[in-house]
This record gives structure tokens, sequence and C-alpha cells, in this order.
RNA sequence: GACAGCUUAGCUCAGCCGGUAGAGCACGUGACUUUUAAUCAUGUGGCCCCGGGUUCGAAUCCCGGAGCUGUCACCA
């Protein structure tokens, strides 16, 4: 990739690379390489925030790839030694939380029993999220960082300036807050526990604090080596500045927080990272997703239905303005992807680095997202045809793309799993079966005559015809056959539209039609329904 | 109240370092199909929120205003 081209990119990933270009230009990082970072609050699972950050910081990283030289990496940092505030409503053992209330995460057991503290576990599943697709990063726990002494150097910086950087945070507490605060959060050496009290003293010349245990006992801790936790907003100064952070991205929900941590990281001499904020998912009606309110979806929801690529196409939109994320935007989402994908191999540098596409790969092209069909077809084509299989559907479209296979269109063949859940949860429900009345049930039963005397193999086209005179020999006039078939579908699948019911037999197999239509005269779909 | 984002076709949105307004869906028409769906072709449809300014020229830049939405106790 030539570099002029790249820099001539104004997509927001370039602009947020060209940020960052600038700042190591100004003053070379002398740790020898460009950190962008993100952050996690391990007392909960990851979801759609942790994958947005993550897969929007890996686009920035890989613009920021193709207008510098200098090496990049991307940290995910651990919040595992926060205090425990609240017990999560989905862990197992909530006793053991329940025990452990205040104590940093890493120091707790696991509730599900398999690693050696409830943080670890939480740790792995955001790695195991995380390399599920294939994200690049290294990860970093809080704890080890506070007790290896690897922040020791800067919190003593923090504690030199205990009163700026406390002046820093105050403006943004309130009343109640302000008068108890302190940056620092002492671990009891009695209980563990991570402790919000106002300190007694600070003792810069010592490197310590001194603070009321809970059992009332006076105590002096140093803050280095873990003895001492910073309170979050800090905390993020703090890091920022012993790693030398020079880029982090954060919703707007944080950007005030996120300024005060700048004030810090200025307080202690350093220069806060680059970053920008971006804006938080809203559900269909544009309010903010909550999970108690159980609105938009869930990151599950999305990858329940479409592929991960879609999503990245998702995130990669505009992420300064607020997102609607409901399910009608996943068949958008997919297609445009697929859109993008196709496009992609025929386009010259500068149009690549414009197509998302391009960032969801990592800047290669993949040879194996092709698809001759695109999804809002398939969501269709899985709707028409009751269809509860992938063959069933693949059937339908070799009726479209004879040449196409699972073996050569695999991803294709992962858009037709999907179609079918789709068709399974959102349309299936909406079902309406109704019974046929006499017109309707001659020409059924005329219609089950006239395919038990078909051969097995009969065609697409033999099948039709026989449906055709079904209907016109029982009471349907040219200009009502319409009629005729509507009432096939609203009887039998409980849809008033269909696929082409010749070929939805042959698929299907004509023994199996029968029995669908003997079950519709019957009424068993009716009586399954009132049921 | 402070700050931020949004406001462009019926709907969802793209475009924005200024140069005759775009896509998808929906809708209309046609082709194909012995019905429908699908597919293909084609068309209708915009005071680009309002007012002012800069400019030869503004959806785009600047100023002012309106509406909608979000964030701003504690915790992280």
């Amino acid at each position: 990739m030539n570099r002029e081209t790249a820099l001539a990119c104004r997509t927001w990933a370039f602009e947020e690379a060209k940020k960052v270009l600038a700042r190591v230009t100004k003053t070379p990082p002398k740790k020898g390489y460009v950190v962008f970072e993100t952050g996690y609050g391990p007392s909960g699972l990851p979801h759609i925030g942790t994958f947005g950050e993550v897969c929007r910081t890996s686009m920035v990283q890989l613009a920021f790839r193709q207008i510098s030289d200098i090496p990049s990496k991307i940290i995910a940092f651990s919040d595992d030694m926060d205090g425990l505030r609240k017990v999560p409503s989905n862990v197992p053992n909530p006793q053991i939380l329940e025990e452990n209330m205040g104590k940093a995460l890493t120091s707790i057991p696991d509730p599900y029993g398999k690693y050696e503290s409830f943080a670890h576990h939480n740790n792995a599943k955001l790695r195991e999220f995380l390399d599920s697709f294939g994200f690049e990063y290294e990860f970093l726990s809080s704890t080890e960082c506070y007790k290896s002494g690897r922040f020791n150097d800067t919190l003593l910086k923090m504690l030199q300036n205990y009163d700026k950087v406390t002046k820093c945070v105050l403006p943004l507490l309130g009343e109640e807050r302000k008068a108890t605060y302190s940056p620092f959060l002492p671990v009891s050496p009695k209980s563990g526990r991570v402790l919000q009290v106002p300190l007694k003293e600070v003792k810069p010349e010592s490197g310590t604090i001194v603070f009321e245990d809970e059992d009332g006992t006076l105590t002096e801790l140093p803050v280095t080596d873990g003895n001492v936790k910073m309170q979050w907003r800090p905390d993020w100064a703090l890091r920022w500045v012993a790693l030398d952070v020079d880029y982090e991205m954060a919703g707007t929900d944080l950007r005030s927080s996120a300024d005060v941590a700048k004030q810090i990281v200025r307080v202690l001499g350093g220069t806060p990272p680059e970053g920008f904020h971006y804006e938080l998912f809203l559900d269909e009606k544009g309010e903010k997703i909550s999970k108690s309110k159980g609105n938009g979806l869930t990151m599950e929801e999305w990858l329940h239905y479409a592929p991960a690529e879609s999503l990245a196409y998702y995130l990669f939109q505009r992420p300064t303005a607020g997102k609607k994320l409901y399910f009608d935007v996943i068949p958008k989402a997919v297609d445009e992807y697929i859109a993008a994908i196709e496009k992609l191999p025929t386009e010259d540098d500068a149009a690549k680095l414009n197509n998302p596409a391009w960032y969801i790969h990592n800047g290669t092209l993949p040879n194996d997202k092709h698809t001759p069909v695109n999804f809002a077809l398939l969501l269709n084509l899985a709707s028409a045809s009751n269809a509860h299989s992938k063959e069933t559907m693949w059937g339908f479209i070799k009726l479209y793309k004879p040449d196409a296979t699972p073996e050569n269109s695999p991803f294709l063949d992962q858009l037709v799993g999907f179609a079918v859940r789709y068709y399974e949860n959102f349309v299936l429900p909406t079902k309406k079966y109704r019974a046929a009345d006499d017109r309707e049930r001659a020409a059924l039963t005329a219609l089950v005559t006239k395919l038990k005397a078909l051969p097995k193999n009969a065609d697409n086209e033999t099948i039709q015809t026989e449906v055709f005179s079904a209907g016109k020999e029982n009471g349907y006039p040219k200009e009502e056959l319409r009629s005729w078939f509507q009432a096939i579908y609203e009887v039998l699948i409980g849809q008033s539209q269909g696929p082409r019911f010749g070929s939805f037999v042959a698929l299907y197999g004509i023994d199996k039609s029968i029995a669908l239509i003997e079950s519709g005269l019957r009424g068993d779909f009716v009586n399954k329904q009132a049921a």
C-alpha cells in the first residue's frame, strides 16, 4: 500500500491513525512501539461493547500500519483488581460472591470452580471471546501490574501529587462522595477488601498512606506493590502513564471521566493518549439499550442470525453516530458486507481504503467469503418455503444458481443456516393456519389423488401442472386460480404467500407433501394452533 | 443546566477538506413463470430541519435557532 494513498484516506479509522502518527512524530515513543489500549471490566462477561471497542481499535491499528513503520500493539487491559460491588445475576453459587463482597475480583474464589479466581474465569472468557474473532492483542491483568511493581513509579508520582490529582476528580463528584473521596483505595490487610475510606494521612516521603481499617485500627500501607488500588478515574490515568498508552477510545458516557483522567496524566507530566468517543447503541425507538430493560439486541442474538463479519461491518459505520441496534439492521448489514466483499478485488488501493471489507479482513482479500446469493433473498426463501433444514434451502437455491453447492460456497452455506434460524424464530411463530372450506377441500383431495398417481421422480413442471389442474377441475376458473394457490399456503403452510408449489413438492418429497395435505385436510394444523 | 450526537426520498440511512442530490427497502410499470414468492429491467418520489453569513457556487464551511436522543449521584 502506497503511503501517500493511505495518508489521503479520510475514513474515521485513518483520521484516528493520523492523530496517533502526529503524536509519535512529535515525541517518538521511548518504548519503541505504539500502544493501543482497550479496557475491560471483568465483573461480567464480554458483550457487544467489548467486541466493538476491540474491533474498532484494531481498525485504527490497521490504518496506522499503513502510514507508519513504527510497530504497535493492542493491549486488552482487565480491571481485575476492582472490588466486587454487586453480585451478577447470571453466576452459579452466588453465595461465594456474597461472602466475598468488596474484595478484589482476583481474590475471590471462582464460583464456576474452574479457575483460581472469579476474575481469572472472566478473563479467560474474555480471551476466549477475543480469540474466537482472531483479534491480536496482549492481555494485561491489573492485579499483576499492581503486584509486580510495574505501576510502582507512577503510583509514587500519584502520591506526590495527591492534592492535585484529587482536585482533578472532585468537580465530577456529588457532595456526599466529595467528603470521603480519595484517589487511593487501600486493600485491607485483614479482610482483603478494597476500601473506600478517607485517608488520615498521606506520606509522599515514605510512599505510604494511613487510614482506618474496617475494625477501627489505624493502618499504614505503602501505595506500591498492590497494597493499594487507585479509584477508577486516576486508575485510568495511572495505566496511561505507566504503560505509556498512545491511543484509547471510549464511549461517550465516559467522556467527562476520560477528560479528568487526561488532566491527571498532565499533572504527572505525561501526554494523554489520543482517542475519540463513540456513541452508544440505541434500540429501535432510538432509546438507550440497557440490560435491565432488555431492549435492543445482544451480541449473541446478532451472531445467532448472522456472521461476525456483518457485525464488524455495522461497527465500522460512523462510530460517532448513535446506532440503532435491532433485528432489522442485520440483513442489511449482511448484504452490504457481501456487496463490499464482492467489490473489493476490483478496486484500486484508494478505493479499497474506503471499503469496509478491507478493514474487516485486516487489509487482506479473503477468498472464502464469496456468495452468489444475498441474505435478503435467503430470508425470503426460508419464510416462503417452510424451510426447516439447510437441505431444503439448497434445493431451492439450486433452482436459481445451479452451480452453487455447499462445498463450493461455504459462506453461502453458513448464511443458509442463519436464514433457517431466522425463519424458525421469527416467521414460524407468526404463522396462522386456517381450515379449508368445501371448495378447497375438494381441490386438495383431488390433488392428493393426482400426486399419488405420479411417479416418485416427477419433476417440478409435471407436478405444477397437476396442482394447476386440481384447482381447475374443482371449481376454480382461470381468474380465481390465484386464490386456489393462496388457499394452499394458508391451509398447509400458515402463510398467504409461498413458493412455486410444484417446486416445493418436488423438493419436499411427494410422499411427505401428500401427508402434509392430508394433515391439513384433517385440520391438524388448526388444532395444534388452538392448543 | 452543561456537554455530545442526530435531523437528507414514505422507511432505514449514505454522501459532507463546496461544484447539477444517492443506495436499500417500500411503491408503480414491464419481462419471465400455467398462481404466488423470488429473479431481472425500469420508473415515481427530496424547500438535504429553520434563519442568516462566507462564496461565482453551500446538504457540505461559519454564526444563530428549533426538534429528537443520549451522557453528566454512587459503582466501574
